[in-house]
DNA sequence: CTACTTGCAAAGAGTTTGCTAGGCC
DNA sequence: GGCCTAGCAAACTCTTTGCAAGTAG
């Protein structure tokens, strides 16, 4: 289990809130899919795991979470929350695999440099960086091609 | 759902506008035809699925694809205006001002040379890169300094 | 056991649609 | 006249709420 879900179910029992599956699930799948994601998006993908879980549980568990600081709403407008997860120490990006599923975290001094052309092409100040790959692991690629 | 409706659907809601089943049978039906078409005749093709639709919220959802620099109107002559789907770059990178929202799309030759260094150093095959960067714009920056 | 949570249905807030009737070259 | 927009009630999208049933501690 990650530190991040740890932490999670840590802070959630600190402040008196329970542990159920659907506020871990909600919470995993935000974390692997790294990117922001919006309400719905994040019921549909949590769905797929969990049939019964309710729309509204999503929209519980999004103002809770936000509550606990442990993801970060987002206004890219006035009207419309993207949600994501608040990552502790160093920056690191995502490889994911579509096939399995897993996600291999990696660190590439190259992000750093395309944050130095940015803040330097736009006149950005850039805070963070999400950088995900998909594609496929070595293990999906030799079993496609079997 | 092609990767282009999907993008879609995640630029209105980015954009606090709603996803309804007109404006993606709109973007749908555009796409579809691939070559450019005016109102009339997206109009009338469109109405073939969904035969309530209106030409007036044709024109309207024209113009708000237009805002969102989804698609593309080109002026043959004076009278009539055509559209076709702007052809979005394989890859396109965000920059994201969590000021006021606003989201730059840049592209960048290092997103390339992640990929090709991830693809030689963990044996994954790279399919797709999301490449998201927060922070914060120059407009806003100024006004927090004020 | 008891209080907190969930799923469902339905309400609420605000946007979008379909009409009809114009406006503009 | 042909192409596009405005005004407005009705319909819809997205989010929240109320409540009975379910579950964590």
């Amino acid at each position: 289990m990650s530190t991040e879900l740890k932490e999670a179910r840590r802070l959630l029992r600190s402040q008196g809130k329970r542990v159920t599956p659907q506020r871990l699930l909600i919470f995993e799948v935000m974390q692997e899919h790294g990117g922001h994601l919006d309400a719905d998006e994040l019921y549909l993908l949590a769905k797929e795991r969990e049939p019964r879980l309710s729309l509204s549980t999503v929209y519980r568990t999004l103002n809770l979470l936000k509550e606990m600081d442990l993801i970060e709403e987002l206004h890219f407008d006035e009207e419309h929350h993207h949600y994501e997860i608040k990552r502790r120490g160093a920056e690191h990006s995502h490889l994911i695999c579509l096939g399995c599923g897993e996600i291999i975290e990696f660190e590439s001094p190259l992000t750093d440099r395309i944050k130095a052309q940015i803040t330097q092409d736009h006149h950005f100040q850039v805070t963070g960086a999400h950088v995900d790959l998909k594609g496929y692991c070595q293990r999906c690629l030799e079993g496609l091609t079997k």
